[in-house]
DNA sequence: ATATATTAACTACAATGTAGAACAAATTGA
DNA sequence: TCAATTTGTTCTACATTGTAGTTAATATAT
């Protein structure tokens, strides 16, 4: 019989497009340009709701810490929520990353970032 | 109101890995295999149930097709089912090693991000 | 025949993904 | 001043995926 480590969770495919957003953007990651780095970046449309909600659970787990801003001078510049990736985080990412890499090593056009990120 | 469906859905990171190990299994590509391959190259243990449920629903959606082979001479030789991936599968498993990578490419700027976490 | 190994399907629920409306805070300009 | 506008976050409701565990089928071994 195979046994295997039942380590923690595993990402979804979102989360870890969210993480990788975090990671891209540094101090200027809040809602709106997280949003907008993953629509430019991948092409695909995203929604507010599945941004924010899964914003919320990444930290509820503890891979993200956030906190509102000051408020900007700009037209309706309200305060934003600023977030950040933590080391429970980054691991989980370069996780999900490196087993996504090893099936699709050789299969799809997948660069070698996940060389790079293995060796974080 | 129900909600309507829109155009491809996106593959979840699970259904990557089982397309993925289609591709590399080949002709090989059945239950047991698919899951070895899996947890051989993740580490990642896989649930017998995981894998049929997702590969159903897979097969559902027009991206895999499968059929019943022959039963060898093995001990337990059950009769397989051979999953094979289809034109659309491999589109859409490109799509998303496509987007996947895109958001991936270029993390480098850890050690930034490892000094703002004190901040937080 | 009956025990056991191997493979497949089914069941039930947890976790993630998604859309869109509602809500909030700030700026602008009549 | 205050309604309209812009930027941003939170809430609500449900769909889709992910997972473990159970049950069934079919072969070999004794």
């Amino acid at each position: 019989m195979r046994k295997q480590k039942s380590g923690p969770k595993n990402l979804g495919e979102f989360e870890i497009l969210v993480l990788a957003a975090l990671v891209r953007l540094g101090a200027d990651a809040y809602g709106v340009t997280i949003r907008r780095e993953i629509e430019d970046r991948t092409g695909r449309a995203v929604s507010v709701g599945a941004l924010y909600s899964t914003l919320a659970r990444l930290e509820e787990k503890g891979y993200v810490g956030s906190r509102i801003g000051a408020a900007t001078a700009e037209r309706g510049g309200r305060a934003k929520r600023h977030y950040v990736i933590k080391a429970e985080g980054q691991a989980q990412l370069q996780r999900s990353a490196t087993a996504l890499g090893a099936m699709l090593k050789g299969v799809s056009p997948w660069p070698e970032i996940l060389n790079r990120l293995a060796t974080l």
